[in-house]
DNA sequence: GAAGATTGAGAACTCAATCTTC
DNA sequence: GAAGATTGAGTTCTCAATCTTC
């Protein structure tokens, strides 16, 4: 049987809990604040990326790494805080184009402060800039090849 | 205006991203082997390293990064599962003793080689040994001070 | 009143099935 | 039949309230 070295198994369970500890911190203010959670600035920024083009839900999909159903269930609650809109897609039949509102970009950018202060004093002020530059390269070879 | 860095921004993603890829690659292959879900392991690993003497649950919300309502939720599947017992606790009338159980313990030794395979491989087989030794480091670092 | 633990109600997630259009 | 998207049913998560014992 494979078995992981010590090393391996502490770097697991680091990984895990400085991600968890990241996020219950952030998800935690943005509430605090009386704001959505962080899945909905992910998906606003990238809805606001694309602009007045939109994005198609398959596309989001990708980006925000979320199943196809995860996608339709969060899209049905951000539009119904009218921070988004659906429409029936020209080209496709079958598919639809979802475009951010005002309201929406306002509600984006009123998340922001509050998510740049965490990460900068979480993340920047802990790690020395060129260990973070290193530190990316390894992660990113973990979610690929 | 506090504002990150596009490193740290990176970082942040990078970090978010290899988590998410990791949790559900080993996550989907528990569940295609019949096996309950990762955070069961976590539990049943924490109960049984205590042996006969057994653990409180408050005591298992820290190690597990649990909420309250949580360890008790999750506590209540694994029970009927057969896997744990709870026992009234002597010392404290208003808590309970958590112990691994025979099947318990046959349970997360079934579960072992499907999780240390995966982590050899996404993990250990992907970064080299210095360099994880030094993500471990700043990992801990994140989320300690 | 605080600590240990549970619970009802509502929200979110998951799976599998479904529908429509390609 | 496959792709884009939704939905019903069941499970899990979350919040706030609750209960018992300290």
């Amino acid at each position: 049987m494979i078995t992981p070295q010590p090393t391996t198994i502490a770097f697991w369970t680091a990984l895990v809990s400085a991600n968890r500890h990241l996020i219950e911190t952030i998800e935690t203010a943005l509430k605090a604040e009386g704001m959505p959670p962080l899945a909905w600035y992910d998906a606003l920024l990238e809805i606001e990326k694309t602009g007045s083009d939109g994005i198609r839900p398959f596309a989001l999909e990708d980006r925000l790494l979320l199943p196809q159903y995860g996608t339709s269930r969060l899209l049905d609650r951000i539009t119904k805080a009218g921070l988004i809109e659906r429409t029936a897609c020209a080209d496709d039949g079958r598919g639809q184009v979802v475009r951010i509102t005002d309201a929406g970009k306002r509600m984006r950018r009123s998340m922001w402060p509050i998510y740049a202060d965490l990460l900068t004093k979480l993340i920047e002020w802990k790690l020395p800039r060129d260990e973070m530059a290193g530190l990316l390269a390894s992660l990113q070879r973990l979610r690929n090849g």
